[in-house]
DNA sequence: TTGTAGGCGTTATCAC
DNA sequence: GTGATAACGCCTACAA
């Protein structure tokens, strides 16, 4: 058996593009030309250089490229959860649009963690990155924002940052979203709902809630969540023990998903039926709400456009080296009616 | 109302040490230590070049300091599809390992598709990146890899790769899930069952088909997919529309969650019912599995380990600049039973 | 058609 | 305690 490749090889200095100019007897700058084609070479020496690279296993070092370039055609995106399938289809958008400019993209995943954001946002500042999609669904840091969108190319999706304007912005409509469930919950004879806001900090959160309680007209009690399965729960629970849901409140608006999920599981743990003795609404349609049981009515967010289009701003930005005019996308949500809804229990 | 500053700030070019030395009236490796500390520097003078650091904004620019170093901290992990949870889990260790040690994490989300998955190797191999994390479930380019993980830090996570033994791997038991999975289903009283498995290519697929049939002891009809919920519908309908289920066959086992939803559909769509005539497990234990309805009965994988492991085995290869001895994590996976399976219909 | 020289921004080495 | 200088690996005027 002869001896692993796998240990032999790793040793080895990467060939330079010296090592290749040497090895072909011609300067470093004929490599340079034959592997960019930036200027003519003699077809003899170009293949010979070719073959030396091959043999070689030569292929430049980006670092070396991109300092001398100025830019790394990597861009990064900044959101708090990938295991959020909104946000996963936000990265996938992003990611397409980047790929199709031929940028790379780092994922930065916060966790809701201030401590990553900054370590993610020092790629920036240290231009290790082109740009950055900033979408943190954490009611952001509005001062480090600020500092660095007046330097390094930053586009906002899915929220905007309060006080920032003059801004590259892409959004799904939060307020329509909000008015369509108001709407819908009024349509089907409801007067009474409680609502599950999202941060206050959060306008996206806030529109929801405003568009909501305009549309419905009924009255509403609103309660403050953090977005989360456990928040979500925990409201609804806590309300039910201490003497259960307000008179004739017979549904329930959570502003995302992952809250109404918790809502339906407190419900169901006392007794109440989803959608015979309440209806429950989510928002932002990920995977599991039409999975749910019962499947989950809910406002459909457009993730993947939202990425894809926040991305397409940011490097329209970074390609042409110049600061674009501030824009804003807003882009249409859509009412998914599913199974957990129905005419309000008189 | 000030001019933009936005726009404003945008134009400059980035300060270098080379300004910060200047306006401080030091040189440019004065400047160097101050920052880093890596030697003493007069107090007197450090306060001042800190000051100029402040007013100037400086801030080193990483690919410089990586291009000297010869690293750059940051390690790449590919995966096929983010918006599968398996594989953000997966991500999601992968990224705590990695901001463990400092590093860096490039998320490289293929879609199943060899372009992209080349281009991305391309950072490695362009040494932009330290090193891989490869988790892609395509089956993957053996040639490509092999002569990658001769010259460069790769680890494999989730997925083996045939013929490629020498090297770091971190994976679940698969072939302790399909042998759990034909366990349960026996000691239920199914004596037939019909199998949807992955892509033949992959190990892991192959490895949950085998330890299935091994522990069922029934009879199974294996029908091949490719890990799509598409797929999962697509074999079953067919097989129902053409004269249904083979006789007495009352359990689907299918490779993955995905698979199974499928499943789940068209059988309900065949007016059979789950688990009442017919049995369904899946495999990976996506968050969807739970909500489901009815709950689906699937094997937990430990993908938040496995991208943990595989990522701390990568980094310890890359921090210690040696080639590691190969070595295989497996880790234990569990059987999930929820509302899809149930006693055989007799 | 090809080569030389300088610079991108940093840090390590060596000298004072 | 501090500073020149070289080097990391590449690209691109400029020159021949």
């Amino acid at each position: 058996m002869t001896p692993e490749p796998f240990q032999r090889e790793a040793v080895r200095r990467p060939a330079s593009i010296k090592d290749v100019a040497a090895a072909a007897g011609v300067s470093a700058t004929t490599v340079s030309h034959v592997l960019s084609g930036n200027r003519p070479v003699n077809e003899h020496t170009a293949a010979r250089v070719r073959s030396v690279v091959n043999r070689l296993g030569y292929v430049p070092a980006s670092l070396a490229r991109s300092l001398q370039a100025g830019s790394t055609s990597v861009i990064g995106l900044l959101i708090p959860d990938i295991s959020n399938t909104f946000f996963a289809e936000l990265a996938k958008g992003a990611e397409d649009a980047a790929h199709d400019l031929g940028y790379g993209l780092i994922l930065c995943n916060t966790e809701f963690d201030a401590d990553r954001e900054d370590r993610y946002l020092g790629m920036i500042r240290s231009r290790f990155i082109d740009g950055m999609v900033y979408a943190s669904g954490s009611p952001p840091s509005r001062r480090r924002l600020e500092a660095l969108m007046g330097k390094f190319p930053i586009a906002l999706a899915d929220e905007e940052v309060e006080g920032l304007e003059g801004a590259l912005i892409a959004t799904a409509d939060h307020e329509a979203g909000g008015r369509l469930v108001g709407e819908h919950l009024r349509t089907l004879g409801h007067r009474r709902a409680l609502m599950l806001t999202g941060p206050r900090a959060l306008r996206s959160s806030n529109a929801r809630a405003n568009g909501f309680v305009r549309a419905f007209r009924g009255e509403v009690l609103e309660l403050v969540g953090d977005f989360k399965e456990s928040s979500g729960y925990g409201l609804v629970a806590k309300l039910l023990q201490e003497g259960g849901l307000p008179e004739d409140c017979t549904a329930v608006f959570a502003a995302n998903d992952l809250m109404a999920f918790g809502a339906l599981l407190a419900l169901r743990e006392a007794g109440l039926s989803v959608p015979e003795d309440v209806s429950v609404v989510g928002f932002d349609d990920i995977r599991a709400a039409s999975l749910a049981h019962p499947p989950l009515t809910t406002v459909h967010q457009p993730a993947y456009d939202v990425g894809r289009t926040a991305t397409a701003q940011l490097l329209q930005y970074v390609t042409r080296g110049e600061v674009p005019p501030a824009s804003r996308h807003t882009l249409p949500v859509e009412l998914k009616v599913r199974g957990s809804t129905a005419p309000a229990a008189r």
